[in-house]
DNA sequence: TCCGGTCAAGGTTATT
DNA sequence: AATAACCTTGACCGGA
């Protein structure tokens, strides 16, 4: 382990989280990057499987400006998704944050999810 | 990169796979020569693993005989590791393929791994 | 050339 | 069913 890796450990192969770094999603402590940025075991599974099963979520707000934390990041699964994408998360190295979005009220999904 | 070296190429000091060499274990493209024998970064890392770990497999179809190539080779660890054996894999230059090996439907693994 | 280390991706498991 | 912690894999890198 390099002395730049400050706050990500490993044992055995396993990824451990650090007091150091946190998501940049919910602001949960993060064990280091997936899909691209700072993010924390929960909103990185969240995006994999949303991702995988190409999910389409819908603010019940109707906002789409529902608040992301950690206490709040099960809330709302579209204003989740939408902040992982803006965060810029991605899922083959290449960033999510240029595509368009759908906000008439149907769903907050990028039109290349669907 | 001398004329007998068909099929391994490298640039910049990068390790590249070619098709002109394939893994002894699972028939993957391999990059060269690893513990002995031609193989696959993943069975590479895999036979690392085990060794470094002292890793105990079983298998669960019980028969030991469990496909082993591209598609399936994460599907059987113990046959995996039976394989990278058989076909010559070692740790310190030194051949394992006449290690006893436990049958008694325990495991699969030698016994110098235990 | 090859070996050891790294670490993000994806799979698995426990929990709810 | 969804979530999140845990685990395994393998592509890549630097060093020998
Ligand atoms: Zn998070
Ligand atoms: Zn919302
Ligand atoms: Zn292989
Ligand atoms: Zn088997």
């Amino acid at each position: 382990m390099g002395v730049n890796n400050i706050g990500v450990g490993s044992v055995g192969g396993a990824r451990r989280v650090s007091p150091g770094l946190q998501c940049l999603v919910c602001g949960d402590t993060s064990s280091g990057k997936h899909y691209g940025i700072l993010a924390c075991n929960g909103c990185s599974g969240f995006f994999k499987r949303s991702v995988r099963r190409k999910l389409i979520y819908r603010c019940q707000a109707g906002t789409g400006a529902c608040v992301v934390d950690k206490a709040h990041r099960n809330q709302c699964q579209a204003c989740r998704l939408k902040k992982c994408i803006q965060m810029g998360m991605n899922k083959d190295g290449r960033s999510m944050t240029s595509l368009p979005f759908i906000y008439n009220d149907e769903n907050l999904m990028p039109l290349a999810f669907i």
